[in-house]
DNA sequence: GCCTTTTTGGCACGCTCATGCTAAATCCAT
DNA sequence: ATGGATTTAGCATGAGCGTGCCAAAAAGGC
């Protein structure tokens, strides 16, 4: 029997170094080349992994919104047995989405790259719409929760109040990661905790 | 004596054509070849008058950030000679940013392929770091004068509600960019009413 | 130590792009 | 009409990309 090795680590291994990459030079710059470079690998075993360039980029996408949606379901959870403060886990939650650490940064500086190429890759479109739609919901299910439990009016619109706050975690990421200069980390956390309900 | 031309309208035609194109198929579709396509031209005309691919593309952004400068800048005037209700003058000012008719939805969309791509092509950095300011700084000075006329608390951190109401907008932009069909016009105006303190 | 599979490396092809250079076409004041 | 600059068009080049194809290399259970 032959070498035995789970194609999957493979994959991940791959998709770290295309985020790397993308970080560094935008999505244009993840060609094979560079990402097999960034890998430390040959572009031939790149492509024993992947059939295609696009199919990196897919799983790479995919695997980006995964991991996001992981931490966030994480602090979910803690929210749904909440005992403590209820209102201090929300922003918890959202701020979840931040980039306030260099970790995060940097993913939502890959994030954002791959969503604005969604826009006219059609490849890339079901892993943004799913994400975008998966926030969204997770806002709008927060506040209906929090109306149900009588601390917010009744008359508060959802969706326009999931939109707005959505809206402001994709505008407070854009800054974070176009304009990190004029936008620390403390002002990220501020402008979200002024715009709670 | 030969031919006379205003060179700056060609420029300025050109640059329109670059903006469709960009609108249709993000940066990277922008082309020489694209370009003159839509423009109606040849590839020889506009190397005529763009030195390179990429003066063609500074050119286009900085104007890009110039027609919506200019577009506030009228909004601004009259809000600083402002006889009818000011609050209304406010959001229609902070409106004029977001993509609520098709024309400036088509903008927005260029403007963020465009900001977005400056994040690693240093020849972009300046148009986009500009625009960011301006915005960053017309709605600290709204903020400022609505407290000296004490419409506002004067315990409100100014850099925090700028920076809340700037990444609003760019989050709204963003996602009526990205996601049209769920972020319908109406929606975006009632999200920015509900947001301004 | 061998054998089959996995993994890696390399070559060649076709495509697209920006660009340098040159020649043709266009145009208008004279 | 025509001259001389503007404007357009075309060709050649080189770089970078993804990909098809094939062969070398490694690797571990038998």
């Amino acid at each position: 029997m032959p070498k035995i090795v789970v194609p999957e680590d493979r994959r991940t291994a791959v998709s770290e170094a295309v985020v790397r990459v993308v970080r560094r030079g935008g999505v244009e710059a993840a060609t094979l080349g560079n990402v097999a470079k960034e890998a430390g690998l040959a572009i031939g075993s790149i492509r024993h992994y992947f059939a295609d360039h696009e199919a990196m980029m897919i799983f790479t996408m995919d695997q980006l919104g995964r991991r996001i949606g992981e931490r966030v379901a994480v602090r979910a959870d803690r929210l749904l047995a909440a005992d403590t403060d209820r209102r201090t886990l929300v922003e918890d939650l959202l701020a979840e989405f931040l980039p306030l650490d260099d970790d995060r940064r940097d993913e939502a500086v890959a994030w954002l790259a791959f969503t604005v190429a969604a826009r006219t890759r059609p490849a890339f479109r079901a892993s943004a719409d799913a994400q975008h739609q998966y926030l969204r919901d997770l806002i709008t299910r927060i506040l209906r929760e929090a109306v149900a439990l009588g601390r917010l009016s009744e008359e508060l619109d959802l969706t326009v109040e999931a939109v707005r706050l959505s809206a402001l975690l994709d505008g407070l990421t854009m800054q974070a990661v176009l304009y990190p200069e004029s936008t620390p980390p403390e002002l990220l956390r501020d402008a979200l905790r002024r715009s709670l309900p």
